[in-house]
DNA sequence: ATATATAATTAGGCTCACCTAAAATAATAT
DNA sequence: ATATTATTTTAGGTGAGCCTAATTATATAT
């Protein structure tokens, strides 16, 4: 049905859509999946011929309806299969993408089943992004980056805004893991690093490109 | 380095060498691959010029080293695959073929490698197959069909010479399997069918086409 | 408003892995 | 040995998914 192609350019135009709340341009969609923005036009083309998503010439492309639900789709496996990575077989939170970007378009819902209930049914991925329902629902938290708290607040970390391998390295080597308790101490006016007590213990200083990429909630 | 292409024509290859001791035809991997045969001798043409199999026109082909090592690789992942997906996620084994020839070719050593050990480093797959390591030794057993047997041989059965889903169905509905003890009672001159006590318990006819692809070993 | 820079599209072409039809080769039967 | 049949190869062609170079459209700066 959807090849391999249209999987990966339906989870790239859903994913660049979260992030700007616009159409996805045809040089976004180039960039992320490392092809030649002629070619993107060019295939994009046949996919709004196929209903996968609608496009306006010049201008870009919003996933359809149907379009969406693949995208989630393959979302959803690829993050089953990143808990499976990390939970099962003890990948750490770093390793994992490259493995699952192989892993989610391998097709059997019968699979994917089995492999949601072997994990126990989670709710999200290694990374604290959300696993949408076998329906491609899923209930959204109220997570803010940590940079929108004040002095005073106690959050936990949920989630990380940026998912490359040196953030993700970064948090590690400063033995910061989701569930996280951070109460922030203080903010500095200069540089807009906080100062956080992390799980009531150890103090720690975060620079703002820190904080900006901590999703957290209010605890 | 190697397309889904070249790993699905070794694969095929090295399993057709497997059962005929020979070279292996072009209209025998067209056959196995469902892909026509000019299509066939084309692709090998190039796959000998990538010294993966050693072509003799119009005589067919065998694996060289190269190609015996990669299609080895992609059996013992199939394979592994297919013990994850009974041990864990608790397919039958009637199930699982056309799941693991999608995730065979997910290319990651440190995944393999980490399934593997999930797994407890298993022999034999689901079937009986024996996986190889990851240089590509297997430690042969002496199995042979049940029909090489004689009256008095006490045996245990440990893997299939056919693995269609009509024949792994037989034998579950009979309630047959792996690690079973066949005792062979006796042997019926006019149909070749074998009477066998099954775990020193019940026993049971089977015919001469079902002993000839039960794999056991001497007990 | 016009020039310049950036982004998107068109046109033409390539490789991979397949296809069909026709020709050549090999195996089998008489 | 020759005819028939089956198998393999050659020749030419297709669609998917990419490419470069050239053109057109849009956004930005003066």
């Amino acid at each position: 049905m959807t090849s391999l192609a249209e999987e990966n350019y339906l989870k790239e135009i859903y994913k660049l859509h979260e992030k700007s709340g616009a159409m996805v341009t045809t040089s976004a969609l180039a960039e992320t999946l490392q092809i030649n923005a002629a070619s993107v036009t060019d295939f994009i083309k046949k996919m709004a011929t196929k209903k996968l998503i609608s496009y306006e010439k010049s201008k870009g492309v919003i996933l359809t309806e149907q379009g969406r639900q693949i995208a989630l789709n393959i979302i959803r496996k690829h993050r089953l299969w990143e808990v499976w990575l990390v939970n099962k077989l003890n990948f750490k939170w770093d390793e994992v993408h490259e493995i699952a970007e192989q892993l989610e378009h391998v097709i059997s819902n019968e699979l994917i089943e089995k492999l949601d209930e072997h994990l126990g049914y989670p709710k999200s991925d290694p990374h604290g992004d959300l696993i949408p329902d076998a329906k491609g629902r899923f209930v959204k938290n109220s997570s803010k980056p940590l940079l929108d708290y004040k002095v005073g607040d106690n959050t936990k970390f949920v989630g990380v805004a940026e998912h490359s391998n040196s953030f993700l390295q970064y948090l590690t080597k400063n033995n910061i893991k989701l569930g996280d308790e951070f109460l922030v101490e203080s903010i500095e006016e200069f540089d807009s690093s906080f100062h956080v007590k992390v799980n009531k213990k150890d103090k720690k200083n975060l620079s703002k490109e820190v904080v900006k990429n901590l999703f957290v909630i209010a605890v």
